[in-house]
DNA sequence: ACAGCCATGTAACTCGTTACATGATTAC
DNA sequence: GTAATCATGTAACGAGTTACATGGCTGT
């Protein structure tokens, strides 16, 4: 009862609890904004997909929104409402799946000469800067909607979140390139 | 030509750069203990299909160990030895991607009662504080064969940058719990 | 008029999983 | 002798991707 779509259904389907109807298109740019730094953002085609899924099981629904039946948005239902509330509460979280390809290489670091492990490491540290302001741009448009008890109160925190987990992660690869250098 | 096979099947050719030959079962306890943190430890079932694939490809060979044509050793040829070496120089690596359950859960958090989050939260430092505890005795297994230019140098580095990841999760989790008494 | 973005969808495919089947070896 | 662990493999399936096809809308 409590996880029987993929987790990724769910993740959707709570980017549809933030008050608004969306349009398969914006729902995409929503997982952009905000899924793809926890969990991903899945390719458009699988947005489709997914909101065919959930409708087939009640737990969103589409309305036609032109005349031209393009552009349909679509809304959760409180049958999906229910139904996200229940996994939140009865399916007990799995624990963090990394798929790190820098720390994977480093792994294997003696195949290779250890400048070119430096060299990896310092693009990783250019990699996470790019990625840090992408999210820090994302933080600032929740301003103003953060406090406790309004609406994007937990997006901000989850955005904090990742970018303490981003600036962590600069400190340590910084820590590694000194330990490298004392080859 | 840098990237021809999944990034899992250069992982799993990487474990066997480590001077010893291993079979199908020994590469996956191999793989748990080190893919498993950064990466993700293939099913045991996948491992032999992986197996496969490289000895398709020229990568690994396969030895028959005992008189009963079971436990047969795989080593990685010279082949697979400059493929990955190949790989390792030219493939450019992806951005490490995180499936993160729990903070998936706290995004839409104004769903269920605030206690229920910080519940969510404290469970995770548990599985953060089992998780880590895992690691450590790994780490504490390459101890002596860490120094530069030994054959465990680089895993330890990974292993002590997993250790300071897994602790600087618990540092932002904790902060997190304090905000959220704040409601 | 044309470029570029908005918008939806299908088909083929790959990766990796779970479930299952099978048998050898080791410890007690 | 029997339970646990070692060890290998097959079959069916699911999640998600890329490539492709299509066409509407907007700005210049």
């Amino acid at each position: 009862m409590s996880q029987e779509l993929p987790t990724t259904s769910y993740a959707l389907l709570g980017l549809l609890t933030f008050g608004d109807d969306l349009t398969g298109y914006e729902l995409k740019q929503r997982a952009d904004r905000t899924l793809r730094f926890y969990w991903v953002s899945p390719a458009m085609s699988q947005v489709y997909t997914e909101l065919e899924r959930l409708t087939e099981h009640g737990l969103v629904k589409a309305r036609a929104a032109g005349p031209n039946r393009r552009s349909s948005k679509y809304s959760i239902t409180a049958k999906g409402r229910r139904t996200l509330t229940a996994w939140l509460e009865d399916a007990p979280p799995e624990f963090p799946v990394l798929k790190h390809p820098v720390a994977l290489r480093l792994l294997i670091g003696h195949l290779v000469d250890p400048e070119h492990s430096k060299a990896l490491l310092r693009e990783h540290l250019d990699a996470l800067a790019a990625r840090r302001a992408e999210l820090e741009r994302v933080r600032e448009s929740l301003h103003g909607r953060d406090a406790p008890g309004e609406s994007f109160r937990y997006p901000s925190l989850v955005a904090d979140w990742g970018l303490e987990y981003l600036d962590g992660e600069r400190t340590i690869i910084e820590k590694l390139l000194l330990r490298l250098d004392e080859e």
